[in-house]
DNA sequence: CAGATTAAATGGAGCGCTCCAGAAACACGA
DNA sequence: TCGTGTTTCTGGAGCGCTCCATTTAATCTG
């Protein structure tokens, strides 16, 4: 009713759909149609309201669209931290299964809470996401709040009750970097780890790698996380405990920069004098510099195979909790060579 | 009237501003005002309405204030590639300004576009952002979109009308360490450049810093953007040119490590047979492998100029353009040092 | 070619908020 | 006690969509 009258759009108003609707000639619920990309509209009305968008250079209200329709056509993704970028390819991975459906991905970053939010999924939910990816390590307050479908995306410490999981086999990867350096011929092999579910499975899978082939395990982990001073700082104690380690498997390639640069300060040329072998395959260990061999754990196919675990839960919520590991796969570069 | 009759909420269904008012005694209005931190609210009625909204775990739509509002209070960024870690202190420095006005921070992928939408900006314009930050190179098509106040961040090749610009002063950054590199005693220095806006004005500094001293602007272009790989190229290029180099002054740290590379491979350590500088100050400069000198844009400072741009234009669409230029600094490290 | 079937298009009723004009409650001096 | 401000609080009217039950148009079938 309030419509019925309007012939031509006030000027100075962003255009709606009536406007859209009246432009083409057609019903305000038959642009929605086109809007969505809904089957059973005649290629002609469906031109002419194209047209008219284009024309009255209309563009939806997103908030219209989520408050009528109760659901937002989003995907949340909480990350941790800009700087590990092992959440790009997850991002494209979730991207590339979702956007064909019509799904959008937004990013929470935990530091950048707003008014009122106690944790970035308040955020997320406020917008009425359709579902949550959680790419970071989950805390109790965070999951107590979600009520829709979740997905953990990477290896955590805590398991959030209802979630999926989907990540890289971490364990598998980690005997997968400690087999290779084996198998060059390594003996002293040390390892670098961190704080966190991921680096403590890839710690395991040294362990129980190098415990099977009768080895001993020598690992020393940084004060901090995973992050590059860590990485150097416990390098540096590995070689000084073992001056006869002849390669190093650092938890990720960011504490593997580290610890080249502790090899360097130490006066070990990598591969001559120390294989070092990283995880992620981030860009970093392309880098001519380091030629890094790591292990890649296809953070795509984990966006992926996140994504699909929330379309099914989406489409049945009873499913039940599943968790998914991708396989990893060695990259072989550089840094790692045969022992002198 | 729908709401008049209800005494509690249905089950299943989530609490809304009414189910909170009846929680609380008070009216949906009020409610508004104390979700919105309004001043104004008795705090025995604030106390009120915050416990019953605990109580209910009432989340309130962000959806639904939007379309009431006409504005999403949010602030919409337009990135470029999540491998460029320079976002993350402008990111920093935009949130830090806004969030305790109320506002958030949106990011747009340009790669990540929804089904309709031409340009990321038409996905920001879409959930109605009251104000657009493009840290990336703008196109045509985008800025014909934009009617909300628009600020484009960092120096850049195409100019948006109406747009102000708040960036680093590349000229002068480039001076800067074309400077130090003077300082130290180097004649011979090469530049290692890029596309783009900000490389090319950084370029800009360089030469006109090394004709200003008498002295010969070398300068090698990457074949892409401003990679590694380019950064390794381009380096490997002027050391061959002139094996006299002492020094090379990379446009960003990214490629810094790529030059790194190249020395590396040419048998130059840094900084003994050659000094090395990169520009951004990213987590990589200060990795203990490279310890690389650089010059830090202070990418939060334009951060915090890019949100008072904003708002500035928020308040008064009027406000007169203007580019804010925020004063690089030098960060002294390792990579530099007296040629032999 | 009438009747049945299918496809295409429509109007109305919300979704959950914000904004605004005005009502109610409170304060205070004459 | 009563005006007269000054706070504080309230109900109504949308915002621009989606969803759904219907209507209308097109197509088929014997």
């Amino acid at each position: 009713m309030r419509h019925n009258g309007r012939v031509t759009q006030e000027i100075g108003k962003r255009p709606n759909i009536y406007d859209v609707a009246s432009a083409a000639g057609v019903s305000k619920s038959l642009v929605s149609l086109v809007l969505r990309g809904a089957p059973g509209v005649s290629p002609a009305r469906r031109a002419a309201v194209e047209e008219a968008i284009e024309r009255l250079n209309y563009r939806p209200s997103r908030a219209a669209a989520t408050l009528a329709g109760n659901r937002s056509r989003t995907i949340g993704v909480v990350l941790d931290d800009y700087r590990n970028l092992w959440f790009v390819d997850l991002l494209a991975g979730l991207h590339d299964r979702l956007a064909p459906l019509g799904f959008r991905v937004a990013v929470a970053d935990p530091s950048f809470n707003a008014h009122l939010d106690r944790t970035p999924v308040d955020g997320l939910l406020s917008m009425r996401v359709d579902g949550v990816v959680i790419a970071t390590e989950p805390t109790e307050e965070m999951f107590a709040a979600v009520d829709v479908p979740a997905v953990v995306a990477g290896n955590r410490d805590m398991v959030v009750p209802g979630a999926d999981i989907v990540a890289n086999d971490d364990v598998m990867g980690g005997r997968l970097a400690t087999e290779h350096l084996i198998g060059l011929g390594h003996r002293e092999i040390g390892h670098v780890t961190g704080a966190g579910g991921a680096a403590r499975l890839r710690a395991q899978g040294f362990d129980a790698m190098m415990r099977g082939s009768g080895l001993r395990p020598q690992v020393a982990q940084g004060q901090g996380l995973t992050m590059e001073s860590d990485g150097y700082e416990a390098a540096l104690r590995l070689l000084e405990e073992n001056p006869s380690l002849t390669a190093i498997f650092a938890a990720n390639d960011t504490m593997a920069l580290g610890a080249a640069g502790a090899a360097r300060d130490r006066g070990r040329r990598i591969p001559e004098d120390l294989s070092l072998i990283g995880y992620d395959n981030s860009p970093l260990a392309s880098a001519n510099l380091l030629r890094l061999t790591t292990i890649d754990g296809r953070n795509r196919q984990v966006g992926d195979g996140a994504a699909e675990a929330l379309l099914e839960r989406m489409k049945d919520p009873a499913t039940p909790v599943h968790t998914k590991l991708v396989e990893p796969e060695l990259v072989l570069r550089a840094s790692t060579a045969a022992p002198a």
